[in-house]
DNA sequence: TCTCAGATCGTCT
DNA sequence: GACGATCTGAGAT
């Protein structure tokens, strides 16, 4: 299966954030689909990676169809993969349903069987329902950071589904957390147009 | 040198 | 559901 072309990601951040859903990722003999994604567009975000260009940051700047990896709290990597060409962008991959390779996320993640040597329902959703989570379970470090879509890691059109979109451009986590907007996202199909 | 973080997990209530 | 501990590295000063 062919990887999505980098001109798949030159387009507005927050419609590649809603494109990527139902999109499924491959990367070291095993895979999932994205079902749930954050748009980065720089200010006035200021929660955001995207708001200020660092050495770190600057990827978001200068590329698109490139992976951001960075390394947060002192235990997990983020996937992030930068958007368009003229401001700052990045769509942050937030949850993934796992398709193959369940028995080496689980090895990874630390998960293991019960008694019938089948994960439960909410063992195979806990693999990779969260950024550091996904990270973990497809052995994400920052190998990967600064490569090409495509490269190391393939992402390729699956079905488009409806699934949970987050989305924080205008104002930014803590602010979405602070008035309690996260919720308010979190339940319902919210994206930013700016 | 210091602060703090786009998360996760375990414990407590 | 709320809250604290975790503990490395990026960025600020």
């Amino acid at each position: 299966m062919k990887s999505l072309s980098k001109e798949f990601f030159n387009r507005n951040t927050v419609k590649v954030a809603k494109d990527l859903l139902g999109k499924i990722i491959e990367y070291d003999n095993v895979s999932g689909m994205i079902v749930e994604t954050e748009a980065y567009r720089g200010y006035p975000d200021e929660a955001s990676h995207a708001a200020k260009r660092t050495p770190r940051s600057a990827i978001m700047f200068d590329t698109h169809g490139f992976f951001y990896v960075y390394f947060v709290y002192g235990n997990y990597f983020c996937l992030n993969m930068t958007c368009e060409d003229g401001r700052p962008g990045a769509v942050l991959v937030r949850a993934l349903e796992p398709l193959t390779g369940i028995g080496a996320m689980a090895k990874r993640r630390g998960i293991r069987a019960g008694n019938k040597k089948e994960l439960t329902q909410k063992q195979l959703v806990s693999l990779a329902n969260g950024p550091g989570k996904l990270c973990q379970a497809l052995g994400i470090t920052k190998a990967l950071n600064n490569t090409a879509v495509g490269d190391k890691m393939k992402v390729y059109g699956g079905g488009m589904k409806q699934f949970r979109i987050t989305c924080a451009t205008r104002v930014g986590i803590k602010k979405a957390v602070q008035l309690k907007w996260r919720f308010y996202i979190k339940d319902n199909l919210f994206v930013s147009g700016n």
